[in-house]
DNA sequence: TATGAATGAGCCTTCATTCAT
DNA sequence: GATGAATGAAGGCTCATTCAT
């Protein structure tokens, strides 16, 4: 429920990224601070030192950047959780390797993105929203599979319907974008366990 | 992470309302389905019956209509949790008390104007904020008090960090709104289990 | 050119008047320190303690408002200006009782109406005008006719033509309203006699 | 007291000049026939051919439209001060210049911004009176050190105060714009002397 | 590719005026 | 005569988008 502050990249790597790239970042900055509504194309341009008419040379519009900073997101989760899991064996480690990977996402240098992603989707278009639903669903089913073998395995309360379960976890998740500090009492380790208490029996 | 629609009073009871009322209702169902920003004054106007115009008669400007929107609902919210803990006994009825009032709240008549509380917190003015955040931060403490006693009850598992708790629960619970339909599998009560049962021991 | 505070009139007085008279006081007020385009209907109707609604009860319509004030301000004018020449006999006299007659207006009690009467003259509306045009005319070859008279006695530098010496004078004086400050330097009388000296040869 | 029509600017000079003097151009005009407050900025933009939003490219609000036509106003009239007063020796040709000058400057090619400075300084915000100050101040310096350079030379009545005897002039030559008409009985050096006339012994 | 002036639709807000009570 | 809710036409300003340079 509180303001939250947008991530900003490694100042050392901006230089070295396309204008593409610059844009994105700069995108997801701003999108997650001031919500896409909010957030004017020249407030991105500014940020990256171009004017705002040159942004449509990289992008047809506005809603195509949204687009742009969701879909780069959803690709580098379902990434990550490959490189999470691949490394994973029991169900309790792929579990955490699972709720690791998802706060890291969110509470580090992808968090822009992954907060637009989640909380900005209403603004997206319906064409964009149609693009983009193939990878989230994939994403999500992730999870679902995950979970039920976690189920099976016995390591999470069997009262709970698996589905609910991960729209908890998901909630619970995506919101600590809202209250997390960094600086604070908990790092991510720290509360990679406290959600793997949560949902373990 | 899906759209939802946006809920709508009894039709009933519409005309029986005041002037004000009818607009917050009408606001509340606008600023959760499409955003507070893209509602338009004329929207809320239209969808109450009258002209733009008339709405500065009520409130002087849009940001107080939104204000006017969260102030009711946390007020509603703090007397319906009054009410709920008045009747709950035990550390465990009382638990179980405050999440069926809070899913209630979020899913039932009151559900637009919480979703809008919790999600376009950031539309609010500066000084909009200032004068909900008394309100706002009892409610909260209402929860860190409650919770305190479920782990000293030895309800919960205790190791969890109450604090933590409570925000992975609030996440879990304000995320409903964009995945629960009242016409699936879990009713409210069902879905108030779920969430016992993924907070308990 | 610089800003002034428009002169209210003493207190005592004001609950004796009309409603009518009330407003018309209100409304040069307002007129003369805001502007008639900067004042609202309703500054105007909450000076007098009455909703702005009301107003129209006594007046049609805000155009009206301000022909009135200039209506009722001329009228006073050509008075007033009557009274002061009756009990002035040579030339002199007459050029100064015109003169002093003037100030008093721009600077005392009906100061604000005055003001507005000069300066607001383009905000009224055409059919306004064309009704005000008459008296205002009037009183304009009052002073030509009076103006006339000195130079034939001898009294004006007559390398000035009338006409003109009229207007210069008719600008220096109502620019007064601009500048003058009741507690400065110079009284009425001291300023009847610096203008005096500025025409008389 | 009479209506008059706003100075255009020679037809043949308005195609050469930039955007930003062509607004100004036609914001002075504006501003002076129908005043600040009852001129849109889509009046401006109609004027010079461009739609209402391009202005806001120029011109960061209406209020620095007016402040850019005053600061470029007394500006010029500075300098055209200081070119005027150049070639004068006596006090009497320096008198005789700054009345050719500021009757120039007002009935001349910068009398619509000139008007504008002097009658329309209440539109101004609060910050632009601020920011105009200093100029404006400068000149009315320069006129009252000159009066009193020509009372020192007894050029001028002793009896009547320098700084009243400015004001009273200012007064009467601003009101010119109100009245002279160019096809009129007098052109500027005539109408020079009559001043003269007015101020001198 | 970048620029930056221009577009034009649309937004929030104001305000004189109306009218049923 | 007063009220006050409603009207509806503007008004100032914003902003995504275009396009000639």
């Amino acid at each position: 429920m509180s303001d939250t502050v947008a991530i900003r990249p490694p100042a050392a790597a901006i230089d070295e990224q396309s204008p593409r790239e610059r844009l994105l970042m700069a995108a997801a900055s701003l999108f997650r601070s001031k919500g896409y509504d909010r957030t004017t194309v020249r407030d991105i341009a500014n940020e990256v030192g171009i004017l705002s008419g040159s942004i449509f040379h990289h992008f047809r519009n506005k809603d195509e950047i949204l687009r742009a900073v969701m879909a780069d997101c959803v690709d580098t989760l379902l990434i990550n959780m490959d490189k999470a899991l691949a490394s994973a064996q029991t169900p309790e480690q792929r579990l955490r390797a699972m709720i690791r990977c998802e706060l890291e996402s969110i509470l580090g240098e992808q968090g822009n993105a992954l907060t637009v992603l989640v909380f900005e989707w209403r603004a997206l278009s319906e064409e964009s929203k149609t693009s983009l639903l193939a990878s989230r669903s994939q994403y999500e089913q992730l999870w679902h599979h995950e979970l039920q073998l976690a189920e099976d395995a016995g390591l999470v309360k069997e009262s709970i319907d698996p589905l609910i379960l991960r729209r908890f976890l998901g909630g619970a998740l995506y919101w600590t974008t809202h209250w997390y500090q960094s600086d604070g009492d908990y790092n991510i380790d720290q509360l990679t366990e406290q959600a793997m208490a949560l949902v373990m029996k």
